[in-house]
DNA sequence: CGCCGATTTGACTCAGATCAAGGTTTGTGG
DNA sequence: CCACAAACCTTGATCTGAGTCAAATCGGCG
């Protein structure tokens, strides 16, 4: 292979700047002159494939990830053996926070799909941080929202029925999808139900049942990972977020 | 009241280079200079009663907090009314993070116990970040930290038994006790069954007979509010820390 | 003392787990 | 292109951990 070859292959790096998950993902409401400068310490790495690890429990944290394709599920190990899976990050959303606090990861990060990330080194981020005003409060914008994310799932899993948890992910795939310009009532699941059912706490039993009665009811169509809400408010109803009427 | 009277309250201050809790809190790691930094900015509001409130869900976030004395609860709230606690704040440890993302805060945060608290102003905070080198590093420290605890509540909450989830419980009281270096193996609760319920996703009455299970079990004794853990061993054999021989 | 909220205890019930079996889709190698 | 295996998903039958309901007891406190 060439210098010239690689130097092209260098270049296919898509800049923050042109990227149409600016607003979604990190770089969020920034100039063009920060953008410039957070692309200079953006790195993306080879396309992950289905079931590889982006980082494993346990890792040095290097750095911050952000979802540019596909779709990365993070999940717990507990001490016996067994696996929480505590989020599903599309394409703009971040990952890798966990490993802020001690320096290793708590957790480990697996594509479910072909999926690429970009990789926003630690240390840069933090010289970038002192360059770029307002970045610091980005940073404590994002872990915000993780943390209050978290703290839904919590809510979640604590006090919901597995029809409520249901219907609450199929809500918030929605709305994703929605952020995204994609059609909300109309997506494919990058997960298979194993993964719904770990991630809501519930068995896949439960999770194919649930799916069933949702289609009988006519709230949904399933068709294998492909889902078509028929009645986004009926779901809404399901999560009191809508009284029972209209 | 005098001017001097109110001079004399001022001061009666506590300066975080004097608090026996520096090290447990968000000082950890700091020097004499930073610590002058930040006893500049850190306010100390009248305690909180009882039950009273330090923040509600959808206040504007002003301020980071760090329990001083007490201990406050926080929690979250669905669309249809149902309360999930969060987190038990103990001395030393933070509450607030969860209102950086949107800038409001996105739970409660009630005293179980007259409690004190600091307070740490946002706008003061980013500030010092920009003067103190390394302070920076230590917020994000500080947010990991409750990201990957949150993680392993999803665990907790997903995955283990309500006998699990009573030891995980108790475990980690114990740990923090020892942290604060008071006796590990007695203490006294500061919520009552209802909260500790709530907060483990399981009903009262559960919780009622799992400490009498315990208590005949001969693993911890119960009084009331006051528990002695009686073989730590057998907690931790529970949540799959040790294996079940010694 | 008597009331009130917190806690405990017992009896019963049920949402959802587990067990079991069969169907369907996808990937692989010949 | 087909045969076969391995995932993945669904459906039915049964079981059970923990919730719900009801009632008694305890502890503080005015």
């Amino acid at each position: 292979m060439s210098t010239l070859k690689r130097l092209d292959i260098d270049h296919l790096k898509v800049s923050c700047k042109q990227c149409n998950l600016r607003e979604l993902c990190f770089p969020h409401g920034m100039n063009d002159e920060d953008l410039a400068n957070l692309d200079a310490v953006v790195e993306q790495p080879k396309p992950l494939h289905k079931n590889e690890f982006l980082y494993r429990d346990g890792d040095k944290s290097r750095a911050m990830y952000a979802v540019r394709s596909g779709c990365v599920k993070t999940m717990t190990e507990s001490a016996n053996g067994e696996e929480q899976i505590v989020g599903f990050h599309l394409a703009g959303e971040l990952l890798g926070l966990d490993g802020f606090g001690e320096g290793h990861h708590t957790c480990n990060a697996v594509a479910l799909e072909t999926s690429s990330v970009c990789e926003l080194p630690l240390d840069d981020l933090e010289a970038l941080c002192h360059k770029v005003p307002g970045l610091q409060k980005q940073m404590r914008r994002i872990m915000g929202k993780e943390v209050a994310e978290d703290h839904k799932m919590l809510l979640l899993l604590g006090k919901m029925t597995s029809e409520e948890r249901l219907a609450s992910f199929l809500l918030s795939l929605a709305a994703r999808m929605e952020e995204r310009h994609w059609k909300e009532t109309e997506f494919n699941l990058s997960m298979p139900r194993q993964d719904i059912a770990n991630y809501l706490g519930m068995a896949v039993e439960t999770v194919s049942r649930l799916f069933a009665s949702f289609q009988s009811e006519k709230i949904i169509e399933v068709d294998r990972r492909h889902i078509t809400i028929l009645d986004m408010n009926r779901l809404k109803v399901m999560v009191g977020e809508r009284d029972t009427d209209k």
